[in-house]
DNA sequence: GCAAAATAAAAAACAATGTTCATAATAAGA
DNA sequence: TCTTATTATGAACATTGTTTTTTATTTTGC
């Protein structure tokens, strides 16, 4: 095997994600392509083709990438929170908030990556999202443990739903609510839903 | 002035609308480009960039036509169900969910277009969405007219933002709820969260 | 060890994109 | 009718992702 810089293919992939990442820290991802990635980790455009099948590859794993991320910070939260008895759903929500506005970029490559490519999500996507929605059913089912396996997978696809509709909406300044955080709203949402679900034991905020 | 063909600015724009409306009903967005949507029309790039000022621009126009559409789709569905006398919040989140999965890629544009260019969203744009979230407002003092403003205001995103985070999960298979309906969850979702305001007048569904 | 094969990285070529600019064609005004 | 302003156009431009070809390096077979 030939080699002519002194990187393997691993350390080539990690420094061409890290770049995308740094550069949606601060840009748009239309101000980025693969050229400036290319040039920025020290190769060439084909060779970023070759280890990651395209462009849209590249984004794909910056996507996983940052989903990865998401996912331990949910489930570190949602721990911390059990920790100091409070309410996991609430806590992992705001996580989930924070880290959106934190990256805003970043994360909505997540979302906003389309399937439509041939080969599509990767499995690793696919299963990274099942999993988050798993956690927030078995923080729902220790919640409410008198829910059915149905009510439980309803009702964690609404609560969650919800806290992505808000934070997608905030995000681009389309929730139009004057004078309401974000926070304000993930809260209201949440008490509001476990109320409805008929949880009694968390005081709701209005 | 001078013509050289047989429309006016505005039948082009509305050649122009129409032909990326008709590609969005079979195809993705980005195999569309400006170029396509000129030999469609019969026009050549630049003369569609003197009309919309930029690709960017025409797409935002077909966005603005399309959440048009949405708006009028909603508030003649919440007519109706007022008529039949069934819940009115429940039958514009039908009719969101349908409008959605109908047209996913029209629907699509509407949310997904960054205000990232230096013009940013345009005024028409942000009062529409302003416009339905009043329309959500409005039902919901309707239904519950004890609510105060700013609890109104809380109610209405929360109900809302769910809503559109379950259908925008749906669309993109990112749901992952085997065995359950967009129709299902969004019925639960309202009911739920209806019953967490202390809206007591319909049954439940789970 | 050395030649030959394999392979990785680079370089170059390609087709397609959005946008800009200069030009030619048309309509309006005198 | 001639001038002037305007409008659509066509060519030019820089940049894009991808494909193909070339070059350089390492591994393999003897």
């Amino acid at each position: 095997m030939a080699r002519r810089k002194e990187h393997t293919h691993d350390e080539i992939r990690a420094m061409a994600t890290a770049a995308v990442l740094q550069h949606l820290a601060v840009e748009s991802l239309d101000s980025l392509s693969l050229r400036k990635v290319a040039q920025v980790v020290g190769y060439v455009p084909s060779t970023l083709v070759n280890l990651f099948g395209s462009y849209q590859g590249l984004l794909l794993a910056v996507a996983e990438l940052t989903l990865d991320q998401l996912y331990q910070c949910l489930v570190s939260n949602a721990q911390v929170s059990q920790a100091y008895d409070s309410n996991p759903l609430e806590a992992m929500a705001n996580a989930y908030q924070q880290f959106a506005f934190e990256q805003p970029r970043a994360f909505q490559l997540i979302f906003e990556l389309k399937a439509t490519d041939e080969q599509g999500l990767s499995e690793h996507h696919a299963r990274l999202i099942a999993q988050l929605f798993a956690l927030i059913e078995s923080c729902l089912g220790e919640l409410l443990p008198e829910l059915s396996g149905e009510q439980r997978l309803l009702a964690s696809r609404a609560l969650w739903g919800g806290v992505h509709g808000l934070v997608c909406l905030a995000l681009d300044d389309k929730l139009f609510a004057p004078g309401i955080s974000i926070e304000e709203a993930i809260r209201h949402h949440i008490a509001v839903q476990l109320k409805g679900l008929g949880y009694h034991k968390e005081a709701l905020c209005c």
